[in-house]
DNA sequence: GCAAAAGTGTTTAATTTACACCCATGC
DNA sequence: GCATGGGTGTAAATTAAACACTTTTGC
């Protein structure tokens, strides 16, 4: 990051004078948020936390955690960065801090502003999905300061009471993509534990693209997996139900 | 889309209540734009859109086009969509009419927030990009009301003078996106005339991806596509520089 | 012993990649 | 006639998909 004083070094004097003596327009704006769409898979089932609305608009409807983005006009201070926004609600809605539990996986979606969308003002909401391992989720009750959080099921969601605002749209828009990054990025190991079994990251594929995936041919793509360095073996079995199974661990050194 | 007055057919007397009273919390806003990633496939080479700039700050720089969001708080009117205010944009950056020129292909790619991307205030940015027929072309510099704008070469982009604002990140970004929905999407058929050639598809997927394809390759992949219906012969054949090449036309009705 | 899940192998088809080569046309 | 690029074919390597089977554990 650089410093706000060192951004425009190049500032000729015309333009620092131009500066001085602007002020922002008069044009009407629209109020910006984060809403986070916080997914994690727990016993083979995705699942997306949400908050009970306890005011008007949509009192008592279940929706996306979320809030304002922190803004303002200083020169020298314009307020906090939209990642930023997303990651300070995700800590507050989780209760999980960054030195407590790790990195999370947090990524923009997409940014819905539809009129109409909140009936109170013009509000714009860059949307976020974050992962979480489920190894962290017994945590999140605990320390979530906001009462009212539920994990739901994805797939029992759609049948269930609708959402908060223009939500259910934005979980849709949100689960595509995670189905397409699934195949393009490593978001599968964000959801799985430190070390893992080849059967726990398949649970992970299934539980996502919302179908079950033959094991042996699942198999095959893991160790394809090893081969081309993205994964290793890790010390250590895991107790199943059955016979032992290997774990391995997510090779960050990309090759 | 639904007429505002039907838009929450289930509200209750208490909500109703709430809303007439409610008034828009204090906290500063930030303005919203949308900036466009215009870009066209001509003579091989990927080319975007850009508008030099003659006010400060930037002053002189080349930018992408863009501009505000239409927004107020008002309950029945709201202001324009996000779509809306890109596809307003485009047309009044290009002067092409959605009458005189058909649909355009426009799609939201990334919100840019970063405090400090304009100095003058608090601007959030809602980045689309839009794909331009080069038939197409020749009519922009008529119609185009705004002047001092240019079609350059993406290719050489990089090496030219630096882009105003965070504009350089952003096409970045929408590069990296369009060559994933390459693959994924039907977004090729958006760059070549209505009907085309093998070579002229060819043409824009080694323009949009930067690297030469295999022809004989290419067209094995091609003709796969005329088997799943995707595409279908048309009637005529292209002169080129050798031997006439048969036309083809993307078949919207997919199977 | 038996169920359950780990782990292995086989077969077929589809797709990718790297080529070589023929053929029709404009000049 | 000959360069140009359209159009065709071939062979190896990789990947996807379906499915049968063997092994090791807990109970």
């Amino acid at each position: 990051m650089k410093k706000a004083a060192k951004r425009h070094p190049q500032r000729d004097p015309d333009e620092e004078r131009f500066l001085e003596e602007y002020r922002p327009a008069e044009f009407p704006r629209p109020s910006v948020t984060v809403d986070l769409v916080i997914l994690t898979v727990l016993d083979g089932d995705l699942k997306v936390l949400l908050v009970q609305r306890n005011e008007h608009p949509y009192k008592g409807r279940w929706a996306l955690p979320g809030g304002f983005v922190r803004v303002n006009d200083d020169r020298s201070d314009q307020g906090e960065d939209l990642d930023a926004a997303a990651r300070r609600e995700l800590e507050e809605e989780t209760g999980l801090s960054k030195q407590s539990a790790g990195h999370f996986f947090l990524e923009q979606v997409k940014t819905f502003g539809r009129p109409g969308r909140d009936p109170r003002m013009r509000v714009i909401s860059v949307a976020y999905y974050a992962l979480v391992r489920s190894t962290l989720v017994p945590l999140i009750r605990a320390g979530g300061d906001v009462s009212g959080a539920r994990w739901f099921s994805v797939a029992e969601l759609a049948r269930e009471e609708p959402l908060a605002f223009d939500h259910a749209e934005i979980l849709e828009a949100t689960l595509a993509k995670a189905r397409a990054d699934l195949d393009r990025s490593s978001i599968a190991f964000e959801l799985v534990p430190e070390t893992f079994t080849i059967q726990e990251l398949r649970g992970v594929h299934e539980a996502i693209r919302a179908e079950p995936l033959d094991p042996g041919n699942f198999r095959k793509k893991f160790l394809r997996m090893i081969d081309d360095g993205h994964i290793e073996a890790a010390r250590g079995k895991r107790p199943t139900a059955s016979k032992p199974a290997s774990v391995y661990r997510f090779a960050r050194n990309a090759v």
